[in-house]
DNA sequence: TATTGTTATACTCTATAACTATA
DNA sequence: TATAGTTATAGAGTATAACAATA
């Protein structure tokens, strides 16, 4: 009623962050069985569409810490679904690169992240969830900026 | 091609995930010296809205788990900002309960955290903010998975 | 001297299970 | 027997700082 009962649902924090509960629990009921986490899924979708990126990039485009990304590769690496490659011509980078594992994996995982959407946003339809989806870009300013990327929200 | 680079950008729950560390981080900026979390603000700001409530109301409706209430309800308590009042009939329930300090602080840090609202929204228009509140409310109307339900790794 | 990755470490947040005191 | 709160503990997840190899 007041203002007093209000202060919290009238927050965007509030909501993003029971939003983003909802949907690692959504995510976790239909992945645990494969493994992945959202930020391990995260990552491998990253490696998959920026070849040739080291693991600095790879961070950076998650909003991670370098030292967070040694342990995640390392979880990768050590199920076989990545590997280490040293850069063509700087020997301090390493290239995570998907093995065929590691794709086919991703390409598993991928329809079973969109079903895991599709379940805990059942409660909007397509058209309230691509308007979110638009906002939720806005939102978070130019994305990940792409080497040779176009746009600006 | 689009499918392979578009994989995180398209999901709702990556977004989310990102739309919440902004939003805490606009938070800490200008609540750091408040010494409040987002966390405990929503205690605070949930104690305040419930009257009455014990620490398992207070910790559901926050969708926490009964036992991390107890930590936060002692940080709180510790620092004066509320006391444990023992119900009137059930001597086994803890009614948390606002001290004059905490009701100040709360009043205080109110409009700070919509200060920090603006800060992180600021890529959207005041109509898109409400829209994007909409939406989310929406999504946390839904049958909300319960604490215990989610991690089961 | 700067940078990439790594290691060691610590800190935060949270949940699980066992316990107490009430009911 | 059931419930509210508590405790001890463990598990993620992440960040900071120091270090080695390379540029």
């Amino acid at each position: 009623m007041s203002s007093t009962e209000d202060r919290l649902d009238d927050l965007l924090g509030y909501h993003l962050r029971r939003g983003q509960l909802r949907a690692f629990g959504a995510f976790a009921e239909l992945l645990a069985p494969s493994g992945l986490t959202p930020m391990l899924y995260g990552v491998l979708a990253t490696v998959a569409a920026r070849p040739g990126d080291g693991q600095r990039d790879i961070a950076a485009a998650l909003g991670a810490d370098p030292s967070t990304m040694v342990r995640l590769i390392d979880q990768l690496e050590g199920r076989g679904l990545l590997r280490r490659v040293t850069h063509t011509t700087d020997r301090r980078t390493s290239v995570p690169t998907l093995t065929a594992e590691g794709r086919a994996l991703l390409e598993h995982a991928t329809p079973l992240v969109h079903a895991s959407e599709e379940r805990f946003a059942a409660a909007l339809s397509a058209a309230e969830r691509a308007q979110l989806l638009r906002l939720l870009r806005r939102l978070d300013g130019a994305a990940v900026p792409e080497p040779g990327a176009l746009s600006s929200g």
